[in-house]
DNA sequence: CTATTCTACAACCAAATGGTTGTAGATCAG
DNA sequence: CTGATCTACAACCATTTGGTTGTAGAATAG
């Protein structure tokens, strides 16, 4: 979970992730995206397979990056959770609000 | 938006966001609760409230930690949008296979 | 076969991270 | 007033991160 959210928190690799769920990329076809170096974006492809954001396959001599969905909805079911229990809380201090009533009511 | 998954990418403030949406907690509270020092929680609370994840208010001595439900939104809808986006090519590769049917048929 | 392309990986560097201890200012309890 | 509690912040340290360059191996193009 650590290395999910580590992924997502540089705004390049949030980047590839949208390229891949949209289209095809070789990692050289992702490095020419960028100015950083091809070893750079290397690098990022492995810190998104790490977290299992994207899978690679082989092609050729070339490598293909996709996209891997579970890892996005993972992420996005804990922050779920989170929203889920918040809004729960929400709710129940609007009700004890509720319950008491304005000062000025009887 | 860096920020805000650098700061759900640590499990002791990911305890400490889930916490703070459920309870009332003070740094020193909050701090009780591992057994990290007291100042390491205080930076960990201090890069959720960079992340407006949590904020905090001052109530005689203590410093009380609330849940900010903007930032768990915003980082919830973005992962909506990589979804909606996967999702989208999902179906058209499907739809494509449909359209080609099974090799078998005329 | 030779040259080019694509990839992998090591070594290095500066900056950020996650932790520590220590010091000092407010606020509360007795 | 005095002592205890809560907080803030600085200084320091080890590790990780995000970047670089360089080297070497596979696969393709001509």
């Amino acid at each position: 979970m650590d290395r999910l959210f580590q992924a997502f928190a540089d705004a390049t690799r949030r980047d590839i992730v949208r390229r891949v769920t949209t289209g095809e990329y070789s990692v050289s076809g992702l490095a020419a995206l960028y100015t950083m170096s091809f070893a750079a974006v290397q690098k990022h492809v492995a810190v998104l397979e790490r977290a299992s954001l994207v899978t690679k396959e082989k092609r050729g001599r070339e490598q293909i990056v996709r996209a891997n969905h579970d890892g996005l909805q993972k992420a996005r079911r804990l922050l779920d959770e989170y929203e889920v229990i918040w809004r729960q809380r929400s709710e129940r201090i609007a009700d004890l609000l509720a319950e008491t009533g304005p000062p000025t009511t009887p």
